[in-house]
RNA sequence: GGCCCCAUCGUCUAGUGGUUAGGACAUCAGCCUCUCACGUUGGUAACCCGGGUUCAAGUCCCGGUGGGGUCGCCA
């Protein structure tokens, strides 16, 4: 008896992800990555990464190199693949050529699959006659019964797969259920090209037994692939692996997010494009863990929470739409729950991307990291929202500037010079004691003051306190801009 | 069109026969307040429709409708 042998569900998961290198890393095909990486982390399982290239129409270096950064980028590290190696590579399927043919030769031998002669192009005039016929095209069975003395010696041919004729194949999905799909439904599909270069279900079903994998997790535009290639795996006499498939992420209208639809709406599907946009790679894995599945009420989760309670079991099986504002919502939240200093040493590049160089330690800099925290959702806005900090002078709104750096806050802004002239406690706490006693001998009050202050401080009418604004800009600094705004006022009055 | 799949607030979702149907984003109102945020309090808001099964249905079954996927020598 086989009880020796590990049934799948009994060993680790060996998982995978197999991008396709055709251009960007997809946020819907990062959300498949993670989920077969959280369950690879949580049970101690393997993961692989494998490039299918074997579209060499589209498929180019550099879109790998994007898959790959991408996935570094995202911490989701692999124990297999490109650059790491492993047990079962190479992991590109350009370099297993050999492999695909000698599993279709051996098909082929034991009558599983067959040579077809057809040309694409006698295939396509069939495809175009039922089309006018308004029939559905099903591939003839033009070679289907024929044997290796009808051979046209020399000539291409495709290998294509002797689908059975019919009965049906149910198999139970680990977040749909039960899924059923008769074989009458079933063209005999092509396993091999003229050229010997494997289809997807051909080359997915060949890697995916050679490498072990027992856990298939993948978007749910492959169910439909599922019960052709579950034929594959028993006429290869393979055990099937389990199958899990993920609902698709769409369009706030629900449409398929390609990225020029996305793009017209507004929604980032390249993976890197919200690492420019200052997201940090936990809050990308955050919101996209969310999109599909859901541990009771929690929503915001850190890496190792989402490694430790993420299950298919709690995965939904409805497709979603992207949800903008929650998205930059979540990233806010993880903004914000990033310490200080790990926050300034990210933000460092994006400083430099507007002009300022800074050191991850600067002083100022990590004084006015908990500042803006609060207000920020993304590094961009973070250095946005501290540039003013490192520029010599403000650079100021326009519309700020005409509003409140007027006649009238002249003697405000004089004043504020006067009384903080003098100061010695510079700190935010000795800021406020000494303002509020001058607002009160003044008979001013702080809303009068604190708009014409702040743009003189920061060039903006939107801004952290002023007192701690201040307390970071320096006495110098400080009594420097409110100098230059009262001149400004008074030059404009 | 054939085949497959799906259906809880606008959106992401909790819910596995008995709940005042919960949370979050968004939205509205209030509080906080030097601006903007953050935070906080409260409100509006959902089980697609029709049949069954059951003492009892958002939960199970069937049909309809709507949505998605897929029908390649793409993946």
């Amino acid at each position: 008896m086989s009880s020796s042998r590990l049934r799948p569900s009994m060993s680790k998961p060996r998982v995978r992800f197999a991008p396709s290198p055709t251009g960007y890393l997809h946020i819907g095909g990062a959300r498949t990555a993670l989920f077969n990486w959280l369950w690879a982390r949580k049970l101690g399982g393997t993961f692989i990464l494998r490039i299918e290239d074997t579209d060499q129409a589209r498929s180019t270096d550099e879109s790998v190199q994007i898959i790959l950064d991408g996935m570094r980028w995202l911490g989701l590290d692999y124990d297999e693949g490109p650059g790491v190696g492993g047990p079962h590579g190479p992991y590109y399927q350009m370099q297993r050529l050999a492999l695909y043919r000698e599993f279709a030769d051996k098909l082929v031998a034991e009558g599983k699959a067959y040579r077809c002669y057809a040309t694409k192009e006698e295939l396509d005039r069939l495809r175009k006659e039922a089309e006018a016929k308004k029939q559905q095209f099903f591939y003839p069975h033009l070679w289907r019964d024929k044997g290796p003395a009808d051979w046209v010696e020399g000539a291409p041919y495709v290998v294509r797969f002797k689908t059975p004729l019919s009965g049906e194949t149910v198999f139970d999905d680990m977040v749909f259920g039960p899924i059923r799909a008769p074989h009458d439904t079933i063209q005999d599909f092509v396993l091999l090209r003229s050229d010997g270069v494997p289809l997807y279900n051909f080359g997915a079903v060949i890697d995916d037994y050679t490498m072990g994998v027992n856990l298939v997790g993948r978007g749910s535009d492959h169910i439909i692939n599922t019960v052709p290639q579950i034929l594959l795996y028993q006429a290869l006499g393979a055990e099937v692996p389990r199958f899990a498939h993920l609902p698709m992420m769409l369009t706030p209208d629900g449409k398929k997010m390609s990225k020029r639809v996305a793009d017209q709406q507004g929604i980032d599907v390249p993976v890197d494009n919200y690492r420019s946009k200052g997201w940090l790679p936990d809050a990308v894995l955050n919101y996209i863990a969310r999109f599909g599945w859901a541990s009771g009420d929690q929503e915001y989760f850190t890496r190792a929470e989402l490694i430790e309670k993420f299950d298919w079991a709690h995965c939904g099986n409805k497709d979603g739409r992207y949800d903008k504002k929650k998205a930059w919502w979540v990233s806010g939240q993880h903004l914000r729950a990033t310490a200080d200093a790990a926050l300034a040493a990210a933000v460092v590049p994006f400083l430099a991307a507007r002009g300022v160089t800074v050191a991850a330690d600067d002083a100022r800099l990590l004084g006015a990291i908990p500042l803006v925290k609060p207000r920020a959702e993304t590094l961009v806005d973070v250095a946005d929202q501290t540039v003013y900090f490192f520029t010599d002078g403000v650079d100021f709104d326009e519309k700020a500037a005409a509003k409140f750096l007027v006649a009238e806050s002249v003697g405000a802004l004089e004043g504020l010079v006067e009384v903080l002239s003098e100061a010695s406690d510079w700190s935010v706490e000795g800021l406020h004691h000494r303002v509020e006693a001058w607002l009160a001998a003044s008979g001013r009050e702080i809303k009068q003051v604190a708009q014409p202050a702040r743009v003189a401080l920061t060039g903006r009418a939107a801004s952290p306190g002023l007192f701690e604004v201040m307390s970071v800009l320096g006495k110098e600094v400080s009594l420097d801009r409110l100098r230059a705004a009262a001149r400004k006022a008074s030059v404009t009055a």
